[in-house]
DNA sequence: GCAAGGTC
C-alpha cells in the first residue's frame, strides 16, 4: 500500500513537472514555411526530427510566449488538409440525378496522403497546451487553419487556439506576429467554406450533365474517354477565348489614308507623324495633301529635348513569372510553374507562388546579388548592382506571406528550359533592384502649310538595367539637329494608304492578365485553369495565338442560346464580391451559399429545360446532327427505402453487388455509414420502385422482391393493402410490412430506430402513436438531454396495438405476435409462413442464450430489500421504450457482480427479438451497442478493464497492485 | 470520370 502511495506521489510530482512549462503546438501551411519560422524564432537553435509524414518535419525550440518560456513545437501540413466529396450513390455517375448534386450530402475528410500528417497533428496536440496557427495569411490560409483546428478539437476540445499574423517571412515580421498572437478569424475561413462547396456542387452537377449528355448525342466526336467540363473558372477562361475570336471573325477592315512627310539629308532619313495620324476619307485626304503640296516647304515650329527613362520592371510576382516567361522564353504558362516549382524545392530561387510585387525593407538584398557575382554572363552586372547599392523597384502587391520571387541559391549547372527560367528570375531580379536606364529625347513639331507634323528622336544615355535584362529593347533613333524657324523641302510629300486590321488573337499572357483583371482564378490557379480547357480540347493554339476549339464553341454558343451568362466572368465576379462582405462580417455565410447554388441551380435547370439549344449549338459547330438513334441516358433515381436507423441522417437504398448478382440494401452515406442490409438466399433479388408507399408517408419507395423459388408467392393467400403481388413479385414496403421482413430475414432494427420512448410511465403501456416531444424522457444523465431521442417522422408502425395494425389488416400478421407463444392465430400464420418459405426460421433457438441472459442480468436474491426497492424506484424512473417486436421492452437491473453491477437496462419482453439498452445511454448509441455487442453492453464498456483494479491497459494476471 | 484551392 505504501508504495503505491509512494507512486501516486511520484506520478503526481512528475505530471506537475510536465505542466510547468507551456507546450504551443505550431502549424504552418507547409514544410518550407515551418523551417524558415523555426529557424528565425529559434535563432538557428532548433532540433528537428521526424514526423509520421516524411514531408512534414517537426522543429523543436524553446521561447518566450505571452511571457512564458515555452516549448514550441513547429510542424506543417500541406495545404488543405480535408476534401470535400458527395457521399453513397451521389458520387457516382448514374446512381443519381446530376441536379440533386445542388443538395446531396457532402463530406469533409482527410485524403489518404494527407492521413499522415494530420497524425502527426493529432499526436502532438496531446500534450499540447495551445495551439498557434501559422498558415499563410490569405483566405485560404485561414480556412486550412480552420481545418488544423477542426483536427486538433477533436483529439482536445478545449485548447486553447491563436492565430500569428505576419506579413512577410522576416524576424521582424514573425517575431512580431508571436509577441501580437491574435484569434483566427472564422469569416473569412467560412468565405473559403462556401467558394469550396459551391464549386463542388456546380462543377459536378454541369460536368455529369455536360458530359454525359453530348457524348451521348454525339458518340463520332467525343469519346468515351472525354469529359466536357464546367468550371466556375474554367468556363469563363475559355469565353475570353472566344470573346476576341469572335471579335476577329466579325471584324470589317476599313481603309484608311494619311500624309506621308520624310526628310532625307546627310543619310539620314527622318520620318513625320501627321498631327491628324489618318483619315477615312480618301477625298478628304487628297484635298489635304493638295494643299500641303502647293506649300512644299515644312517649317519647324518647336525642338523640345528632355531626359527620358525606361523603368526597371518591378518586383516579380507569379502572374509577371507566368507573362514574362511565356511571351519572351516561349514557354507555357503551366510548364514555367512546374519548372519554378522544381526550382524552388532545389532552393534556387524563393517560392514561386507569390502575390507580392514589393520587398520588404527587412529583407537583405545585398546577399542576393552578391552570390550573383560569380556568373560569367551577368556576374559583372552584379558587381555594378552593388556599387550602386541595390535598390528594388516595388509594385505595391502584397499576399503577406511571401517576398518576390527570386534567386536564392547560385547554380552555373542547370539545363534546357531550367536554365532558362532560372535565368530569366535572376536578371529580372538583377534588373529590378539595379537603375533605369536613361536617355534623352527629342520632339521636333513642324507645319506644311496649315498642316502639323512631329518628329521624335533619342539618345540613349545610360543602358544600366537594360544590360542584363535582355528581354526588353530600347533602340535609339536618331534625328538631325533642327532649330526652331528651319525649313526644309520634303524629300517625301505623298498619300499613304492602309487598312484596319483586327485584334490579334489572344496569347497565353493576354489571358492570364484578363483573368486576373476579372479575378477568375488565384495566381496559383491561372496556368491551371488555361492547361484544363486545353486539355478538354475547348482550345487550341495557332502561332501562340489561343483559339477556340469546335466543342469549345459550341458550348459557349449553346449557352448564349440560352441566355445563360455562364462563359462570362460576371457570375464568378458576384461571388467574389459576396466573400468578400461575408469576409467582413456583412453577409451571412449560409445565405451566400444558398443564395448562389439558387443561381446555378437556375443555370442547371435552364439548359436541362433548354438543352436542344445546346445540342443544337455543338453539333453546328461538328458539323453533324445529333444521333437520333441514341437512347436516352438511364439515370437511375435513388429511391430512398426508409430512413437509416444507424446514422439517422442519409437513407436506406438499393445497392447492386458487384458482381451483379443481385441487390442489397444499404444506406446511402456509405462509407460514413456502413449500415448494410444482406438478404438470405430466400431472396433472388431487390429492385426498389418509383412508386411510393401509402401506408407510412414517410416518401419510402416500395420493393419489387422476387424470391429465389417462385412457387412460394402463389400460395400467399392475403397480403397488406399496400401490397401486391405481381408478376411473380412481391411488391411491398419494407419498412411497414413487419411481415415481409420475417420473411426476408430483415432485423425490425436495421430498418427502423429501436427504443423509442413510449411513455414516462412505471407502467408498460404499449401506445400506438407515441408522441416523443410531449412525453421527454426524464432521466437524470444530462448526457441524454444533450443527445435528445430523434422523434421519427411516423411513428405509427411502431405501435403493436396488433389488432389495429395495418400490417394485420390483410393477414400479414404483425412481427409481435407472430413469433408470440400466446395466439393461436399467430401460431397459424406462423405455421403458414413456415410452409411457404422453409429457409425461414424463426427464434426458437434463442433459448439457450436467453435463460443465459437472464441469469446474467437478473440474478435475484443477492440483493437485501432495500437495494431492490431503491432497484425499483430507479426502473420506475425510467421512460419506456420499444423493442424490436414494436412491444414495450422490459426494464431490468444488472445484479451480478461486475462492472456493471446495478446498471438498467431494457431487453425484449420474452426474448423475442434481440434487443438490448442500457437504461442510462443515450439511445441511438445503445442501438449500435445491440448490433456490435450481440448481447449487449460492447461498445458501452469501453476498453477492456482489469478485474481487479477497475483499471484497462492489463488484466487480472498482470495488475500492477498484484504484482506489488 | 466532376471544381477550385492549397501543396510535394
Amino acid at each position: 500500500m505504501l508504495i503505491r502511495i509512494l507512486n501516486g506521489v511520484r506520478h503526481f510530482s512528475r505530471s506537475l513537472c510536465s505542466y510547468d512549462k507551456m507546450k504551443y503546438l505550431c502549424v504552418a501551411e507547409k514544410n518550407d514555411a515551418a523551417k524558415t519560422i523555426s529557424s528565425i524564432l529559434s535563432n538557428g537553435h532548433s532540433n528537428r526530427r521526424e514526423g509520421y509524414s516524411q514531408f512534414n518535419k517537426i522543429y523543436e525550440f524553446e521561447m518566450n510566449v505571452r511571457g512564458q518560456n515555452s516549448k514550441i513545437v513547429f510542424t506543417s501540413v500541406s495545404g488543405h488538409l480535408l476534401n470535400r466529396e458527395f457521399t453513397g450513390m451521389h458520387r457516382k455517375w448514374l446512381s443519381c440525378n446530376p441536379e440533386e448534386l445542388f443538395h446531396a450530402q457532402i463530406l469533409k475528410y482527410c485524403p489518404e496522403r494527407y492521413e499522415k500528417i494530420k497524425q502527426t497533428i493529432e499526436r502532438e496536440v496531446r500534450t499540447s497546451n495551445g495551439l498557434i496557427i501559422w498558415t499563410d495569411c490569405d483566405r485560404e490560409g485561414e480556412n486550412i487553419g480552420y481545418e488544423i483546428i477542426e483536427v486538433c478539437r477533436a483529439i482536445k476540445p478545449g485548447i486553447q487556439v491563436y492565430r500569428a499574423k505576419f506579413s512577410d517571412m522576416t524576424a521582424p515580421s514573425l517575431r512580431r506576429a508571436m509577441t501580437n498572437l491574435a484569434a483566427p478569424d472564422e469569416r473569412i475561413s467560412q468565405a473559403v467554406e462556401v467558394r469550396s462547396e459551391l464549386d463542388l456542387r456546380i462543377g459536378a452537377a454541369f460536368t455529369r450533365f455536360q458530359t454525359l449528355r453530348l457524348k451521348n448525342l454525339f458518340p463520332q466526336n467525343i469519346s468515351q474517354d472525354d469529359l466536357v467540363s464546367y468550371g466556375s473558372c474554367q468556363i469563363p477562361t475559355l469565353g475570353f477565348v472566344v470573346e476576341r475570336y469572335n471579335e476577329i471573325e466579325a471584324f470589317i477592315s476599313s481603309n484608311f489614308w494619311k500624309i506621308k512627310l520624310t526628310h532625307r539629308m546627310n543619310n539620314l532619313t527622318v520620318e513625320y507623324n501627321w498631327a491628324r495620324n489618318r483619315l477615312f476619307d480618301k477625298q478628304c485626304c487628297e484635298a489635304i495633301l493638295m494643299l500641303c503640296k502647293a506649300e512644299n516647304l515644312a517649317i519647324i515650329t518647336n525642338v523640345n529635348q528632355k531626359p527620358k527613362s525606361k523603368w526597371r520592371p518591378q518586383a516579380m510576382d507569379t502572374v509577371e513569372l507566368e507573362k514574362t516567361g511565356s511571351r519572351k522564353l516561349r514557354i507555357t504558362a503551366k510548364e514555367i510553374m512546374t519548372i519554378a516549382e522544381k526550382l524552388y524545392t532545389q532552393g534556387f530561387i524563393s517560392y514561386p507562388r507569390t502575390e507580392t510585387n514589393k520587398f520588404s525593407p527587412d529583407l537583405k538584398l545585398r546577399p542576393l546579388v552578391e552570390m550573383q557575382t560569380a556568373h560569367p554572363d551577368w556576374g559583372e552586372f552584379a558587381n555594378r548592382v552593388l556599387e550602386w547599392g541595390p535598390n528594388p523597384r516595388n509594385g505595391n502587391k502584397s499576399d503577406q506571406a511571401h517576398p518576390p520571387i527570386h534567386p536564392t541559391k547560385f547554380t552555373n549547372s542547370l539545363a534546357g528550359n531550367e536554365k532558362r527560367v532560372y535565368e530569366l528570375i535572376v536578371r529580372h531580379f538583377l534588373a529590378c533592384v539595379s537603375r533605369d536606364a536613361v536617355g534623352s529625347e527629342t520632339i521636333v513639331n513642324a507645319t506644311v502649310g496649315d498642316e502639323e507634323f512631329n518628329a521624335t528622336g533619342l539618345v540613349i544615355l545610360e543602358r544600366n538595367y537594360l544590360d542584363v535584362y535582355i528581354y526588353e529593347k530600347w533602340t535609339g533613333r536618331e534625328i538631325h539637329r533642327y532649330e526652331i524657324g528651319n525649313t526644309f523641302v520634303p524629300t517625301v510629300l505623298d498619300l499613304h494608304e492602309g487598312k484596319t486590321s483586327p485584334p490579334s488573337l489572344l496569347t497565353e499572357a493576354d489571358l492570364i492578365a484578363l483573368m486576373e483583371k476579372h479575378g477568375i482564378g488565384t495566381d496559383a490557379t491561372h496556368a491551371e485553369h488555361i492547361s484544363t480547357i486545353k486539355d478538354r480540347g475547348y482550345i487550341g493554339e495557332v502561332d501562340r495565338g489561343l483559339v477556340p476549339g469546335i466543342l469549345g464553341m459550341g458550348l459557349v454558343e449553346g449557352y448564349k442560346l440560352m441566355n445563360l451568362t455562364l462563359s462570362q466572368p460576371e457570375l464568378r465576379a458576384g461571388l467574389e464580391v459576396d466573400l468578400k462582405a461575408i469576409c467582413e462580417g456583412r453577409k451571412n455565410p449560409n445565405d451566400v451559399l444558398q443564395e448562389q447554388i439558387e443561381i446555378y441551380k437556375n443555370c442547371y435547370q435552364t439548359i436541362t429545360r433548354e438543352v436542344a439549344h445546346l445540342d443544337r449549338a455543338v453539333g453546328n459547330r461538328f458539323g453533324v446532327q445529333p444521333d437520333n438513334n441514341a437512347q436516352p441516358l438511364r439515370i437511375t433515381s435513388i429511391h430512398k427505402i426508409c430512413k437509416c436507423p444507424k446514422c439517422q441522417t442519409e437513407s436506406i437504398i438499393i445497392r447492386r453487388k458487384k458482381d451483379n448478382t443481385g441487390s442489397f440494401l444499404s444506406c446511402q452515406g456509405y462509407p460514413t455509414c456502413k449500415h448494410a442490409i444482406w438478404l438470405k438466399i430466400n431472396v433472388k433479388d431487390v429492385t426498389s420502385l418509383d412508386e411510393k408507399c401509402t401506408n407510412c408517408n414517410n416518401d419510402n419507395h416500395k420493393l419489387k422482391i422476387k424470391f429465389s423459388q417462385p412457387y412460394m408467392l402463389s400460395q400467399v393467400e392475403e397480403v397488406p393493402a399496400y401490397s401486391r403481388v405481381e408478376n411473380g413479385h412481391y411488391i411491398t414496403c419494407i419498412y411497414c410490412d413487419s411481415k415481409a421482413r420475417e420473411v426476408l430475414q430483415i432485423k425490425t432494427e436495421d430498418v427502423k430506430v429501436l427504443g423509442n420512448v413510449v411513455s414516462a410511465s412505471t407502467r408498460p403501456v404499449v401506445q400506438r402513436n407515441p408522441v416523443i416531444n410531449s412525453n421527454p424522457p426524464r432521466n437524470n444523465n444530462p448526457a441524454l438531454n444533450n443527445n435528445p431521442v430523434r422523434p421519427q417522422s411516423n411513428n405509427r408502425n411502431f405501435g403493436t396495438n396488433s389488432n389495429n395494425s395495418n400490417d394485420n389488416r390483410r393477414g400479414w400478421p404483425d412481427n409481435s405476435r407472430s413469433s408470440g407463444s400466446n395466439n393461436n392465430s399467430n401460431n397459424n400464420n406462423q405455421q403458414s409462413f413456415a410452409n411457404l418459405f422453409p429457409n425461414f426460421t424463426n427464434n426458437q433457438n434463442n433459448n439457450n442464450s436467453q435463460s443465459q441472459r437472464r441469469n446474467w442480468f437478473n440474478n435475484d436474491g443477492d440483493g437485501s430489500s432495500d437495494d431492490r426497492r431503491r432497484d425499483k424506484d430507479k426502473l420506475n424512473a425510467l421512460p419506456n421504450v420499444l423493442c424490436g417486436c414494436n412491444a414495450a421492452a422490459l426494464k431490468l437491473i444488472v445484479r451480478k457482480d461486475g462492472p456493471n453491477k446495478s446498471r438498467p437496462f431494457y431487453k425484449c419482453n420474452g426474448d423475442k427479438c434481440k434487443f438490448f439498452q442500457w437504461g442510462d445511454v443515450p439511445l441511438p448509441t445503445t442501438v449500435q451497442t445491440m448490433q456490435a455487442g450481440g448481447s449487449g453492453g460492447g461498445n458501452e464498456r469501453g476498453p477492456k478493464k482489469c478485474g481487479i483494479c477497475r483499471q484497462a491497459g492489463h488484466n487480472r494476471k498482470n495488475c500492477p497492485s498484484i504484482n506489488r
